[in-house]
DNA sequence: ATGTGTTCCTGTCCGC
DNA sequence: TGCGGACAGGAACACA
């Protein structure tokens, strides 16, 4: 599920209680995710301290003082849960295992860390900080969003003859990093551009100006995130799922929220995922 | 090189 | 209440 944002407010969420802070012990439940996880994963965790907790799109890097860095990425249905810690303080008593949880870090600090995935699409590698950005999951990746490589006329030269619908170009983690399904859904709606257009055959203005609104979605997105992880940290440290005010995405059927249009949002599905569009106000 | 369809897995929801 | 099918926030992979 997760894109750019949820992904972004998951490690701010775990800061907090892992960042400058000793792994007690790990326990892993199960031999693979989506790919089998690393030899020795809960011995080469424990006793670890995480120097720091970075994003690189959606995946999650805990940078560890053995000089190995754990890469996270959540899938699908991946979520993150801490327990034992309330308002700044630890009191030490943990929900009972739920199916699904796979990893389990506890925290010398008394923080316990579950990574749950039902539909296990998630993934963890251990692999040298020094070289990360090379890894096989990460090196094809393309610009951050937020970042200052991914421009206007990055974008433009990247569009630049492509035959692919813009949809499906946006979700192309290659051009950019980070969207996905329902961010996109929402971008192209706030630009006006129909997810079937082809991206080679968007005018260089309109590409352009879909930086700044590309930008502005997972900003405001990242904002509602992070507004949501106070209160899930009085509730029950699950992070990541929060409500956000979906402009289009979900809402097939139901009417337009554009001032003045009466159409109703409709659904096609490209390349097996649904886009949510408005046929007025998206061409 | 690009573009598209299939696949991995479980859970939920909706119509019969 | 069961059953079948569609669908779900990702992305690697196989193939045209």
């Amino acid at each position: 599920m997760p894109e750019l944002p949820e992904v972004e407010t998951v490690r701010r969420g775990l800061a907090p209680v892992m960042e400058g802070h000793v792994i007690a012990s790990a326990q892993v439940n199960r031999p693979d995710l989506r790919w089998p996880f690393p030899e020795r994963m809960a011995e080469r965790l424990a006793g670890k301290k995480v120097q720091a907790l970075r994003r690189r799109s959606k995946y999650i890097l805990a940078d560890l003082s053995s000089g190995e860095t754990l890469i996270i990425h959540l899938g699908m249905s991946g979520r993150m849960l801490i327990s034992g810690a309330q308002l700044g303080q630890f009191h030490h008593d943990h929900p009972a295992p739920a199916k699904h949880d796979h990893v389990v870090l506890d925290m010398e600090n008394g923080a316990r860390v579950t990574f749950n995935d039902a539909r296990r699409f998630g993934a963890m590698d251990l692999t040298p900080t020094e070289g990360v950005e090379d890894h096989w999951l990460i090196r094809d990746i393309g610009p951050e969003p937020l970042g200052n490589a991914f421009n206007e006329a990055y974008l433009v030269q990247r569009f630049k003859g492509r035959n692919t619908p813009v949809k499906s170009a946006l979700l192309d983690q290659r051009l950019v990093a980070g969207l996905g399904n329902i961010y996109v859904c929402e971008v192209l709606y706030r630009a006006g551009i129909s997810p079937s257009r082809k991206a080679g055959r968007i005018a260089a203005a309109r590409v352009a100006g879909l930086v700044p609104i590309i930008r502005a979605v997972l900003e405001e997105a990242i904002e509602a995130g992070g507004s949501s992880l106070r209160d899930y940290r009085q509730a029950d440290g699950e992070l990541g799922y929060f409500q956000h005010g979906f402009r289009v995405y979900d809402r097939e059927g139901q009417p337009c929220l554009t001032e003045g249009c009466a159409s109703t949002i409709g659904r096609i599905v490209q390349s097996g995922r649904s886009s949510f569009f408005c046929p007025t106000c998206q061409r």
